[in-house]
DNA sequence: CGCAATCTTGAATCATTTCAACATAAGTGG
DNA sequence: CCACTTATGTTGAAATGATTCAAGATTGCG
């Protein structure tokens, strides 16, 4: 159930059995949340954490004009909101954009693993500063990158994240969004998204189609985006 | 010396007498580093992390074309590379921007403290993921907001972080950037930053001039830059 | 004093947005 | 199963915010 966690983790780092059996027990409810659905709030006061089983969500804050920026996409495996453990309450809206199945980690088993699990500690603290590290990489793509670039290096982010939980092929991956979401993560409009993804598609770049994405030349499209995978920290590095 | 550390912690959280003295312990050098120096690199493997003691520091990441994007600022009491303790090595580049002293703090004093201090620890891990509140918050200004307002957004942001630290007055702080630093932060170009901060100055919402921001109408400021404190974490929130 | 960095402004250009229309796909109820 | 509605995708043309290029003004420094 918390195989896609540990596939993550261990991507990075040695988990032991123990720390495997204080991750399980840690997980002591399981939800299912349908499409669209907006279930933390900014300020909201939490006393668990959320880690992603299956589905798609998102991290975003909205401006009063109603624009909405994501801020991080989240696929299975991930902790959505294991900053809440430290924080308490949230500086944004997280929300489901398919269907997911969720586990639930109360903050009391958070607070034990650090009195009792120190190497588990850096793990866990090591995956909030691997979003950290995305956040950074999105800034760049937000700030110096034009849009058919953005929505390339978003195509390759989630390549090799997809990959490291088994859920992408060599080619591809399913991604079920809409352009407009695609929008909200880029920073552009969604009609510039639709003609950016068909220069891309013109390039012989990547495609976005029925809810897929396929790299049509993979190292090409990296060049374009420069993407450079460093920032997903892909070798281990036994903290 | 870690005194503004100190002030920046305890914002949030009581620092114990012990846990005080094992921060203080664990900051083994301290170093003066002259302005405009990156002394880390990314990739490099790194065995210590740096506290920002006085000075200003930036994060940043380049591009081939070599646009630049300072991904967040530091300032006096900031860790700036706390993340490369579970990270080893950094995704991106640290500058000094001025003339800084920094402390030195090895990881193994960090591991340390994940042994001994549960609570120490996820104060510190905290601070990380405040780091990454930021730039959640940067990524919306670099995404959403309109030059004035990326530009407005960040004086409003550093006054609130300098006057954690007592760095700031009720009306401005001294900021030793020039405009093109500025452009660098908020994924514009410095010629553009000069118009957008003739527009600011214009609507009597602030003022940079001589290396200094001045307010001259905060609450007009944060309006304009639709500014909520929320992601800085203001409150105690005892972890 | 004089050079170099920084700041300032104007005018032309460019990437992206806006507005609008239409096309396609998906979902609902009769 | 079709008719109808709604969400999503596509394209064109005009408008806009930001960039580029260029020149001149100001400031800081050896």
């Amino acid at each position: 159930m918390i195989d896609r966690l540990l596939a993550k983790l261990r991507r990075r780092d040695e988990i032991s059995a123990e720390e495997e059996e204080a991750l399980r027990d840690a997980v002591t409810e399981t939800a299912e949340l349908r499409a669209d659905v907006t279930f933390i709030r900014r300020g909201q006061r939490l006393h668990q954490s959320t880690l992603l089983l299956s589905g798609l969500m998102c991290r975003y804050k909205d401006l009063r004009n109603g624009e909405r920026q994501v801020t991080e996409l989240h696929v299975a495996g991930d902790f959505a909101d294991l900053h809440s453990f430290t924080l308490k309450t949230l500086d944004h809206e997280l929300m489901t954009l398919t269907p997911c199945t969720i586990g639930l980690v109360p903050h009391e088993k958070l607070t034990r693993i650090t009195e009792r699990f120190p190497h588990l500690t850096r793990v866990l603290w090591f995956q909030t500063n691997l979003d950290a590290a995305i956040h950074r990489e999105w800034e760049v793509s937000l700030g110096r990158r034009d849009a058919a670039a953005r929505l390339a290096h978003l195509f390759c982010e989630l390549q090799v994240r997809l990959e490291i939980v088994g859920m992408a092929e060599a080619d591809g991956y399913d991604l079920a969004l809409t352009q407009t979401d695609l929008s909200e993560c880029v920073g552009i409009t969604p009609v510039h998204v639709n003609r950016s993804l068909k220069l891309l598609r013109e390039d012989g770049l990547a495609e976005f189609r029925e809810r897929r994405v396929t790299l049509l030349d993979r190292a090409g499209l990296e060049r374009a985006a420069e993407f450079d995978p460093g920032y997903l920290y892909l070798e281990p590095r036994l903290a």
